[in-house]
RNA sequence: GUGGGUGUAGUUCAGCGGUAGAGCACCGGAUUGUGGUUCCGGCUGUCGCGGGUUCAAAUCCCGUCAUCCACCCCA
């Protein structure tokens, strides 16, 4: 028998693993609630012009990242790669800017890229983001920051840093770029080879590389930060005024760079420095023509996102303790043939109260059951034998005292609730 | 796309030319109406796949696929 394997780069979440992702869902999903975030779902799938319009086609992303195909009609699509853009589209599309309390919305699921996959790096993988559109105010890119920062303290998380930088708006790197470029020239020699295709293409990302020579240049390289216009000035250090208010460390890092061709000024990450290549555990930033792109008004947005799978290996790193897995609350032992039929009515009665049960039918001596309700680390059996049956009882052990009783048959909703205090 | 490490039981791994092994997990029994601890017994494999060398390959060689780590890029 042929034996089958996921594709590669994408995992399973089984059973053991899945109420940890619960956890995180369940935090972040408290998090939008506390700053008034509303889910948008948008499809797995969108045109694949959307990412290349918005994500940039020289992005590495579109030109070779990017799932696409097409459909029997022959539409070109591609599997989301990022969630922004689609956020965005169905903003645009549904003209949620006219819309009472449309601007703040948060998305969850499954991304995907044609990368190679390594440590915290899938072909599938699944993100968390909220997008705030229609405002530029540095209160909000504070504030975007702070739903950031606050999830990951509510998830429990300990060490990670909050970077900060701005990467202006479309004057400031026009100058900007020219600055590098001829301080980069100087040194043409030194820089390694992908610096030098960097230096014309997106002369800002030399200052990202980790070749040690291209680090050494890159420390007297010319700052953003002096290259910003008044505007971005004023914007950034309100940003940083705010966050100091909310008593929210920062460091900033000039050298932050989003990959993403829409950024414009506010650009932060947030890392875990014990995490290996891929410590980025949320990215973000502010794009101000992105909405124009894809068709929308002359508004500005700022969102982030996150991803699960770092984000767990962060938090296991740091032995975060998750919620439970999910246990049943009553193992039914069911002793011989006939009392089986009464154990099935006892059951199902059980459930209808909303209490949990779990019996195995193919387990046949006591021995087996109990062994089975300890592993399943219950509270509670109900044994119910020939004995049982004849006096109308049955019995309730406590599995964590080892105490048990015999209760009459219509009282055991009630004893169960009594114990279960205890 | 590039470089390096690793593919053996459900899982973690040992074996590194001569009949496939251990721990954990799982199942059963000791206890035929009472779990956890202990003891006893049992189950599982195209040794990733294809080719080559050899009397003989899990073991050596080549290819391929997968996986891990790093580059690149990013969440």
């Amino acid at each position: 028998m042929k034996k089958y394997k996921v594709p590669r780069g994408t995992f399973d979440i089984l059973p053991e693993e899945s109420f940890k992702w619960q956890y995180i869902t369940k935090t972040f999903r408290q998090t939008t609630q506390l700053f008034n975030y509303r889910e948008i779902v948008t499809p797995i799938f969108e045109n694949s012009e959307i990412f290349e319009r918005s994500v940039g086609d020289t992005s590495d992303i579109v030109e070779k990242e990017m799932y696409k195909f097409q459909d029997k009609k022959g539409r070109e699509l591609a599997l989301r790669p990022e969630g922004t853009a689609p956020v965005v589209r169905s903003f645009v599309e549904n003209g949620l800017h006219l819309k009472p309390n449309s601007a703040k919305l948060y998305y969850l699921g499954p991304m995907f890229r044609y990368d190679r996959p390594q440590k915290g790096r899938y072909r599938q993988f699944y993100q968390y983001g909220i997008e705030n559109i229609g405002s530029e105010n540095p209160f909000i890119d504070a504030e975007v920051i702070a739903f950031a920062f606050h999830f990951l303290k509510e998830l429990g998380l300990q060490n990670f840093e909050l970077q900060i930088n701005s990467i202006g708006c479309e004057n400031c790197t026009k100058e900007y770029d020219i600055a590098l470029k001829k301080y980069f020239s100087k040194h043409l020699n030194e820089l390694c080879s992908d610096c030098k295709t960097r230096l014309e293409k997106n002369p800002k990302r030399v200052l990202d590389c980790k070749v040690k020579n291209c680090k050494t240049i890159a420390k007297d390289a010319p700052s953003m930060l002096d290259y910003l216009d008044e505007d971005c000035k004023t914007h950034f250090s309100a940003i940083q005024k705010y966050l100091s208010e909310m008593q929210i460390p920062f460091v900033i890092n000039p050298k932050i760079v989003r990959g993403l061709d829409y950024y414009a000024q506010t650009a932060f990450e947030i890392i875990d420095t014990n995490l290996g290549a891929q410590n980025t555990l949320i990215g973000g930033g502010r794009y101000s023509k992105l909405v124009q792109q894809l068709g929308g008004a002359n508004i500005s947005g700022i969102g982030f996102a996150g991803g699960f799978e770092r984000l767990l290996l962060s938090l296991e790193n740091e032995n975060i303790i998750f919620g439970m897995e999910q246990k049943p609350e009553v193992y039914f032992v069911n002793l011989g043939e006939n009392t089986k039929y009464e154990s099935v009515k006892i059951i199902s009665n059980l459930r209808k109260n909303g209490i949990s049960c779990e019996f195995n039918p193919d387990k046949i001596s006591m021995n087996a059951q109990m062994k089975e309700a300890n592993k399943k680390g219950v509270k509670f059996c109900l044994i119910l034998g020939e004995n049982e049956l004849k006096n109308n009882e049955i019995i309730l052990k406590n599995m964590f005292t080892s105490e048990q009783q015999n209760v009459k048959r219509d009282k055991i909703i009630e004893a169960i609730i009594t114990s279960k205090k205890s």
